[in-house]
DNA sequence: TAAAAAGTGTTATAATATAACATATCAAAT
DNA sequence: ATTTGATATGTTATATTATAACACTTTTTA
């Protein structure tokens, strides 16, 4: 069965659930707190979820700021490939869909005799809502 | 006084000192741990000096591995572009030197209507060691 | 040399994340 | 259909990472 397709369990949906009606990334103990009453009661029970969802490509984590966000991505089954430009003003994330970074990145990592695999990359800046 | 001849006080010395004499990244109370006897005895004065050291762009923060390593690069003074080769093999943690970095995620991030500021990108893959 | 800015030492605590274990559920393959 | 192996659950406790707060000291600069 592909990845994506891939059937969750109550908690994974339930953390899917709230982190999809979010419009910003969360803390896994807001997630926590925000998911009491469908029975999630302890950190090991949110943190597992987000692993799971990491895995599969529902959910990233934002490394810098010990947050998560849903993937904005259709059908993305990849947990490997992440980039996010960051708000500096509003805090507001969103990911940055980019095709062609995965070749670029593994070009520029040959250059130093590194193997790509995968990568991470944080952008901060100001988003178009806050230059207005 | 340009930032990268700051001079430094003797807790920020100190643990630059550790870093710089270190093969890999350390994490905040393995440095507190290593400097108890040069008279660094709680987190904070770890986390202060640190903080310092990455404003000056003396040390830079793996942030998907909360560690931080010392700058390799001359006379660095930036603490807004970084960009690592992570080895997932050995740990091994290296700098990736590209001057056309900035540019090349100013205009991707144009792209999505957003003004670039700065950057971190963390590459995961096997190092020139590991590979043999 | 006074005032402002930056750093120090210290205690306490906040925030983030995982270990461990007994039990339960699910998937699949005989 | 039933065993089996993998995965998930609920729970308690604890480990790891980081900051708040405060009184005091040192350094810088006007």
């Amino acid at each position: 069965m592909a990845l994506s397709a891939e059937k969750l369990t109550n908690n994974q949906q339930t953390v899917l659930d709230l982190l999809e009606k979010s419009k910003e990334p969360l803390k896994a103990y807001a997630i926590l707190y925000d998911t009491q009453k469908k029975g999630i009661t302890a950190p090991p029970q949110v943190y597992r979820a987000l692993d799971k969802l990491i895995e599969i490509g529902k959910v990233h984590k934002i490394e810098s700021r010990n947050s998560y966000i849903a993937c904005t991505h259709k059908n993305c089954n990849s947990s490997t490939n992440t980039a996010f430009l960051i708000c500096e003003t509003c805090d507001h994330v969103s990911e940055l869909t980019q095709k062609n970074l995965p070749s670029y990145f593994a070009k520029q990592s040959e250059q130093a005799d590194f193997k790509y695999a995968k990568h991470n990359l944080e952008i901060y800046g100001v988003c178009k809502d806050c230059t207005k």
